[in-house]
DNA sequence: CGCTTCCTGGACTCGTCGGTCCAGAAAATT
DNA sequence: AATTTTCTGGACCGACGAGTCCAGGAAGCG
């Protein structure tokens, strides 16, 4: 009946492994082959804890490269209720995809799955959260007086996602941070300003 | 010796037809043999034309594309002088991808070359005039008084192309065009304010 | 008309990769 | 210890798709 921690290891490990590949030099394009090589496993157990195959095995590396994105930019994301908060924040996105170059592994990784109900899901609840997230920050700083409570949180959290986003896309292509920072700096100043409206 | 008016056609002919493609319902990776069943040619021409391959032949493909981006956003783009230009030019961008919906076909083009020199270039040739052009505007819009002089026009216009890039992408993950309103919308209307700074 | 060059068609090869199958080792359960 | 379940290894298969090759048709050219 069920599973046993050595067969819940083999899983984790299969996942870590995978996701590990995807990080490297050259991911593109994963095949079971390269999964099998990098863990230490055989196809049989590909399958037998994917019994869907390699679409099962891609959403649920996706899945966990999705919580990572959002991992990287804590304790930061969560509390951005000071403009130092934010501040550090802006940092870290800054840094995390500084770092990781032209290798987005999940872009890489979601190009790959045919587009298919449960690829698109992870994408939405990731961009959900992340966006909740600058949502609530926003809002936590109109309560404190800190930002114009006239403002549209949700509109602008929107935006500066959106900013971040492209940014990031922009990064992947050209190299440069260039246009992530100035749609970190300018999303979040725009934050201080609005009174200014009329 | 060369090409004869005929090989030219023909050749155009492989390029549209794979555009096609790639802009219907499920594009997914596109093969020669797609190609050569949807403009009626052999694989005898494909490689003829495109001695380089497939690589070659979809990098022609995304080039072509690239041209229509651009095009689309004409002739808005291109004389971003009023205010009327911006909004207008808002308008276009949000429809063409509101239409375009979850299909970008140079996304699931540029998914399918291995990152090589070739596609890279493709895409930064193309978001350097997008930029350009934003820029330029900018610079006259500022040349009227319509903009603040201090303002930096490049940064902005660096953060508008992000905020576009995101929005687009959200809205192929989402389905929803809100971001890219949201982008655009307080993209510009942050040049009209800023001169509230300090 | 003869000759060269370009264009077209399609049969063929060959590597890759997802997926299947089953035999047997290792644990768990009684 | 017996038995049932879970885990592991790897040989095998079949489909698909890129790229090769060459024979023959059309078009330019002296």
């Amino acid at each position: 009946m069920g599973i046993t921690a050595k067969g819940r290891a083999t899983r984790q490990r299969i996942v870590e492994g995978a996701a590990v590949h995807l990080r490297s030099a050259e991911p593109g394009s994963l095949t079971l082959d390269d999964v099998r090589a990098i863990t230490g496993t055989s196809k049989g157990q590909l399958f037998h804890y994917f019994p869907g195959g390699k679409e099962e095995l891609l959403l649920a590396v996706a899945r966990f490269e999705a919580d990572r994105v959002l991992d990287d930019q804590q304790p930061h994301l969560g509390a951005l209720t000071t403009w130092t908060a934010w501040r550090r924040w802006r940092d870290a996105v800054v840094a995390r995809y500084r770092a990781q170059g032209a290798h987005c592994p999940l872009a890489s990784l979601l190009g790959q799955v045919t587009t298919t109900p449960g690829a698109t899901e992870v994408v939405a609840t990731l961009l959900e959260q992340w966006e909740g997230h600058l949502r609530r920050g926003i809002v936590a700083m109109q309560a404190d007086g800190l930002v114009d409570a006239e403002l549209d949180a949700g509109r602008h959290a929107a935006a500066l996602l959106a900013g971040v986003q492209g940014g990031v896309q922009v990064l992947r292509s050209t190299g440069s941070s260039r246009h992530l920072e100035a749609a970190l700096d300018l999303g979040i100043d725009r934050l201080r300003r609005e009174p200014a409206r009329t």
